[in-house]
DNA sequence: CTGAAAGCGCTTACAG
DNA sequence: CTGAAAGCGCTTACAG
């Protein structure tokens, strides 16, 4: 029997007998076979193209991280014939399903996208699968469709962390603020994320009914637009929760107007965020490690695609807990 | 010229006129070149061998966990041709300078170890250093030795993060136990991560002097020995401080005696620590992830030596606060 | 100091 | 359905 028949045993190509195939499997079964991954590699001579589809980061610090990580990635892997090419689009549901419909007519032999919106994505992705090529999302996940990777936070459950940490030191009777603050309330309102966050955030109270009583209050504020927020909303309020990066505009207010005392807990590591952790404003970042999760995700797909290794499906972020003293230590890619 | 030429220039592996250097360099900067990763290892046909150096895991659930990450390090990438041996020794210096010797006699391409013990380990690299072959560390840091890379946590500052989690949300006037609870005080009093954890653990107090007055008291409990910790022990306390694993051993006797609202610290994510974190008797665990550690350092001369990469030499683990609603996303090996 | 040649282990197009 | 052969890009021993 020569190579070829071997190979083609082995990668399920064909035109072989039954015969060949069970004389070789069993081969194999005996003696084990792993396949020289330079040889293969050198001798299949592909490049892998990879198309990333994600939210723009003008103006919008955080998506700037998955950009970074994936950057790292694709200057590691472009040695290995991995290259990328980026779709951007505006944070809105419109300019998504516009780039979206883009997307879906270019072949690629792999995808990474950050499902924001959830029926648009739902749509997208229903579409794309039917391409068969391996999909990876980063950021929020969708459970309802089968056989797509994740790799991000649990974010339910980072709001129910969030609610530990609100409670946390902070006297039996209660009063929370929950400021939902957004660019632009209409789509953001319809993000995965954010939702199962608050979610989360108010089951954690009602699980642990033990707890003294709670007291919530809720206020939607648009961040581009001024004086939103009024000391009125903080009055006799002991701790704040904002479901986002955006913690940092509440904290430059209660720091503004000297509201002394309020906890409060939000999310990420900006840059203005750090500032007003340091400032002992902020009590409490989640971080939920953007750049890793955008090396990773390339990381990913090279995986399955160049190594033709096993690669996990489902891959949760740890729920990085970050005061003043240990965030510094959170930055790095490794590997 | 032909492609031997080229290679013992790339290589600098010597008999070539300087002309032609220069020749290959100019055009090797104006078109760049990326040698091919999977040719060059087909050709070069090397096996590599790692040594692993470590204490043993017996009755030392904490020096699993690294092994673990490496086991699953070895296993990925055994089709790259690397192999790894291990030695292992008792958690006592003497064991540990016996080993040390056997490994000094040996030849590998690459060595992963752990400073547990300070002296014995400077010694050891001072001497192992002169194989010239990659080492990387884990575990603990010895800055006196240069050029050996280091992954692990800052214990210092983990000590310091400590001391921030231990003044959040306790009272004013506050006492403070430290437990220094070890197998064996002789030669556990002389390894650097735990004495560094109790520095930084201080110097947060110090360095906060706007904080309220706390009053610090110390034991030194052998947790082999039975009944070593007592009621009186805990007379008036507020919070503990346990700066390593065993802070199991405090929670069941806290629990066991009935000794309410002490707030306690310690580290890592051992299973038994996990009950009492479950419990509510531990506030917080800090996590070193220790099998990433393990992978990392694998993977660390991996990169270095099979793909030639350039790799960091010094990659500072995150400190990660655990708390019961987070612990569960900690656990995982990435990539 | 240089170049031609063999070989690393696999993939694939092609002739039969 | 099968096998012989060329080739992937690099490394290295060897003859000159």
């Amino acid at each position: 029997m020569s190579v070829g028949t071997v190979d083609r045993i082995i990668h399920n190509r064909g035109q072989v007998t039954e015969e060949n195939i069970e004389k070789v499997n069993a081969i194999i079964k005996e003696y084990g076979f792993k396949k020289n991954i330079f040889a293969s590699n050198l001798a299949f001579n592909k490049k892998f193209k990879f198309a990333v589809f994600l939210p723009q980061n003008q103006g919008l610090e955080y998506w700037q991280a998955p950009l970074d990580g994936i950057a790292k990635a694709a200057e590691e892997f472009s040695r290995f014939g991995v290259t990328i090419d980026y779709f951007f689009y505006e944070y809105d549901n419109v300019s998504f399903r516009k780039m979206a419909n883009k997307v879906l007519k270019l072949d690629y032999d792999g995808l990474l996208f950050a499902p924001i919106f959830y029926e648009e994505s739902v749509a997208f992705l229903s579409e794309y699968k039917k391409k068969n090529i391996p999909i990876v999302m980063i950021d929020s996940n969708l459970q309802e469709i089968e056989e797509v990777a994740y790799i991000g936070q649990d974010s339910y459950q980072s709001g129910y962390l969030a609610g530990k940490l609100i409670s946390y030191g902070v006297k039996s009777e209660s009063n929370i603020l929950i400021v939902k603050i957004t660019r632009d309330i209409e789509s953001t309102s319809k993000t995965t994320v954010y939702l199962q966050r608050i979610q989360g955030f108010y089951a954690y109270f009602k699980e642990n009914a033990f707890l003294p009583k709670f007291n919530f209050t809720e206020v939607n504020v648009k961040d581009a637009a001024k004086n939103q927020l009024t000391t009125k909303m903080f009055l006799g309020i002991d701790a704040v929760f904002v479901p986002n990066s955006r913690v940092h505009i509440v904290a430059k207010f209660i720091k503004e107007n000297n509201l002394l005392g309020i906890r409060v807990v939000g999310y990420d590591l900006l840059k203005q965020n750090l500032d007003y952790l340091n400032d002992g404003v902020i009590d409490f970042l989640i971080h939920q490690k953007p750049e890793e999760q955008g090396y990773m995700g390339i990381s990913h797909l090279y995986k399955k695609l160049v190594l033709k290794e096993d690669v996990k499906n489902m891959i949760y972020m740890p729920l990085e807990i970050l005061v003043k003293e240990n965030y510094s230590y959170s930055q790095q890619i490794k590997l």
